[in-house]
RNA sequence: CGGGGCGUAGCGCAGCUUGGUUAGCGCGCCUGCCUUGGGAGCAGGAGGUCCCCGGUUCAAAUCCGGGCGCCCCGACCA
């Protein structure tokens, strides 16, 4: 292709509302252009890159056997009320009303369309298994986009859905999904992990994720430098060390601690660490309200608080007020009557300082024994320096691009949707479903935070938007563009007539990892290579060109 | 939803505090000349609902009120 007829824009400056490296770089190199916000165009350069990317996902999503179908975006709310997802998915579903007033979501994944669908046509265990995916737009409305394309309302996904007779069919689709994926981020370039993490709104036994360590990422895990051991902060488990946390206080004694009310405040109050607090959290759950314990540096995993109580939700101002009779900020465990869970660290302290039900007061030299009925748990988040589970070094918290997500559903649908078939009894049983989902667009997104500044780029070969770059300084590249082209390159020719450092700096924001320059060595029929991902460059022969290229690629 | 910032030419910004010619600058764009190994030079030119609505005023980009949009941090979410 002649660069003058490519519809890109390369601009000199970033735009002032861009902040991650990706967010810049798609900007200043004419790949995306926003609509609105979280609503991007792919403009020609990127969208031949999600097209790369695509292809390598349907190449290995087929090798598994998957089958390609296309699901609707406009889908009936009845779908949605079926499974419980309609109030489910919140304010993050589109939602929009046809002129007989009937009402449809934009669909932000597919399970329910997939169940729809399922339990038309699979009648008999004969029937399974079976992996259908689609590779399609996803609406979700999202409360705040962010980093150019990683976070966005409108977005391609490649999602599948497998369907099994049995539990064990399932660990196969499952398994099967896992390598495959494994297969598709390596052959985009992408260096990642896969991590233990949890389902969400998605519902299901388990799940993993594939990510990509970046700073720009937003979801966090927690990560043993030693041992590569890697899980979603959200799941991650925290290891007990039994650590003593001890002020030397005779007796338990009320103190006045006028308008103190967060940890920051009492400790600078009292002049101690936030270790030494207990801090008291009140959740309210479809049974009762529950008093939640923590240290004052610890934070509560709403996550695995969800695994012991039923919907938990922190409670109001009002309600801890209605309940307890004081406002949050003096809330404590002495003496109250309600359930009162805490996070195993609050076992091995003594002396604490936690809230006295009292305004303004706050009780000094508190022992785990006047507290009744504390039940301990792991209810909080691992944080900097805990204990790595697998080999016992200390774990780091690092951010991280989830660019895959597999996960285990189970019947959580076909119970739901009705979704049963026959077995080889005669019996009716559940379809067993697992659902898969990868964002093209955040692969894309996440090769340039790896790879990229906000000025350059190199695409890894396999996404690149182009083979070879032909950077015509001379201006005489016609024989050389000929050639290539007929050896079965895809070449982008740049023959505008622009100065070499317009050339040059655009070819930088392209990153195509391949350049023949036609420049100061044409005259004696000798053109310069540059192999980007080697760092290496060469003066060559034009006869020796392809046969170059070719070992090079 | 809480906190902060921004909205003036395609892009990046100044002007607004203290209201007053024809609203500026850089980049980009168009024409011509020139230049060709790292965003060149000279000359000429086009391009604006100053986010929107209302108010104050002889006069509003500028002051006041309301609204909308976008970005960032947090909450939330795959």
């Amino acid at each position: 292709m002649r660069q003058s007829k490519l519809f890109i824009k390369t601009r000199r400056e970033t735009p002032s509302d861009a902040e991650t490296k990706s967010h810049k770089l798609l900007i200043r190199g004419g790949y995306v252009k926003q609509i609105t916000s979280g609503v991007y165009t792919y403009l020609p350069l990127g969208w031949k890159i999600v097209k790369k990317i695509i292809n390598i996902i349907r190449e290995e999503m087929d090798a598994i056997g998957g089958q390609e179908i296309l699901m609707p975006s406009l889908t009936p709310a009845s779908l949605w009320e079926e499974s419980g997802r309609w109030e489910g998915f919140g304010d993050d579903m589109f939602r929009l009303t046809d002129r007989k007033g009937r009402r449809y979501a934009l669909a932000p994944t597919h399970e329910e369309v997939i169940s729809e669908i399922a339990r038309t046509f699979v009648r008999s265990y004969k029937d399974l298994p079976q992996i259908w995916y689609q590779i399609q737009t996803k609406f979700r409305d999202e409360p705040r986009p962010r980093g150019g394309i990683l976070r966005v309302r409108e977005f391609i996904m490649k999602d599948s859905y497998s369907l099994d007779a049995s539990w064990d069919g399932l660990d196969e689709s499952y398994a099967l999904h896992r390598e495959a994926y494994k297969r598709i981020f390596s052959r985009c370039g992408l260096k990642f992990l896969v991590v233990k993490a949890s389902t969400g709104v998605m519902g299901g036994k388990e799940s993993e994720e594939f990510m990509v360590l970046s700073e720009a990422g937003e979801d966090k895990l927690a990560y043993c430098d030693n041992c590569k051991w890697a899980a979603n902060v959200e799941v991650a488990p925290v290891v007990d060390r039994g650590e003593r946390i001890e002020l030397k206080y005779e007796n338990s004694e009320m103190v006045f601690t006028p308008n103190v009310k967060t940890v920051e405040e009492v400790c600078a109050f009292l002049g101690i660490e936030p270790k030494y607090l207990v801090k008291s959290l009140i959740y309210i759950t479809d049974e009762e309200p529950v008093m939640v314990l923590l240290r004052g540096d610890h934070e509560v995993n709403e996550t695995k608080l969800a695994s012991i109580l039923k919907n938990p939700r922190m409670a109001t101002y009002d309600e801890v007020l209605d309940l307890l009779g004081v406002e949050p900020g003096f809330v404590g465990p002495v003496g109250v009557k309600i359930r009162k869970i805490a996070d195993n660290s609050v076992k091995y302290m003594k002396g604490f300082v936690t809230g006295a039900n009292k305004k303004d007061h706050h009780l000094i030299g508190v022992s785990l024994d006047e507290i009744e009925d504390v039940e301990f748990y792991d209810i909080r988040s691992v944080s900097e320096g805990d204990m790595c589970p697998n080999c016992g070094e200390s774990l780091s918290i690092r951010n991280a691009i989830e660019v895959g997500h597999i996960f285990k559903l189970g019947t959580r649908y076909s119970e739901s949707m009705g979704v049963y078939f026959t077995d080889r009894e005669g019996d009716q049983r559940p379809v067993i479903m697992g659902s898969y989902g990868i964002g093209p667009g955040r692969i894309m997104a996440s090769a340039i935070e790896l790879y990229g500044t906000e000025n350059s780029m190199v695409w890894p070969r396999s996404i690149s938007p182009f083979d070879v770059h032909i950077i015509d300084i001379a201006m005489d590249g016609d024989e050389i563009y000929e050639m290539l082209q007929n050896a079965g390159f895809d070449i982008l020719w740049d023959e505008r007539q622009e100065s070499p450092g317009v050339k040059f700096n655009d070819a930088d924001l392209l990153g195509i990892p391949l350049r023949v320059i036609v420049g100061k060595h044409w005259k004696e029929g000798k053109v310069e290579v540059q192999d980007l991902w080697k760092g290496e460059s060469r003066i060559l022969n034009k006869g020796n060109l392809i046969n170059y290229l070719k070992e090079n690629s």
